[in-house]
DNA sequence: ATTCTATTTCGGTAATAAGCGAAATGACGA
DNA sequence: TCGTCATTTCGCTTATTACCGAAATAGAAT
């Protein structure tokens, strides 16, 4: 189909090849977060959760949308590329039952119920914050 | 499902990491190959192929057959693990049309048309033999 | 304008992975 | 048995990547 299928591919592939990355786009997968929840999520650093984030966009796995200072990220909608499409299905079916994502989402329904103002702040002030 | 799907798919998505691996996939589609003849493919060393093997086994990606001295790789038929399955059907039809694919294929007959001890000794003594 | 603040970029370190050649393994043939 | 040969394992080097803190950027609020 497009020319460079291969590289499209691999880009989806080296995405989805971290375990970090992949529950992201499971935790992804009921609304949209900003940048400071999903970095709460997973108590790492904001630079080393950007990067993780910029991978998944590159690979075409996640779009974004900025509203003032905030980022929010989400699963990409119909634009999806077809070399992401099937994988994000098959990477959430195969992921729907696992334990280790099923506590991210118990974890993901704390963070929501707080401000995510305060929660930046906290998060952004003292490092390593984890709620 | 499974106890522990997260760690099944990681090890399917870093098999499928490599540009290299999932040519090795797409290689097989239409029958199976002996390790000297994936090797010949590829113009690799064959203790880097080899371990190239290792992970896509690693990942269910591929099943092997031992006969005689020769290794044969190939899909993998009905007992292929769940975490395996589609991701190989995403990558065998999104890849299909690629030009890199379509190329190796050719390679590929060429290959085919050769005795494949004669490919093997070639291959084995002077190294980076390339058909 | 200046100050906060959410996110990204940069520089560096430690862990992981791809590549090779040499040596080990295991099966066949003389 | 002994050598031959296809493949794998091992030790090593180089390249990539995950992670961090510090600095830079960009948007809001004072």
């Amino acid at each position: 189909m497009t020319k460079a299928a291969l590289r499209d591919l691999i880009h989806v592939t080296k995405a989805l090849a971290d375990e970090t990355r992949v529950r992201v786009l499971l935790a992804l997968r009921q609304q949209e977060l900003c940048a400071c929840q999903i970095t709460a999520l997973f108590g790492l650093a904001p630079s080393t959760m950007s990067e993780h984030l910029f991978l998944l966009k590159q690979g075409g796995l996640v779009d974004s949308r900025k509203e003032g200072r905030w980022i929010y990220y989400s699963l990409p909608g119909k634009d999806v590329p077809e070399a992401a499409r099937e994988a994000l299905r098959w990477v959430c079916r195969v992921l729907a039952d696992d334990p280790r994502v099923v506590e991210d989402v118990a974890k993901l329904q704390r963070i929501l119920k707080r401000d995510p103002a305060e929660l930046c702040r906290k998060r952004c002030r003292k490092r390593r914050f984890c709620l």
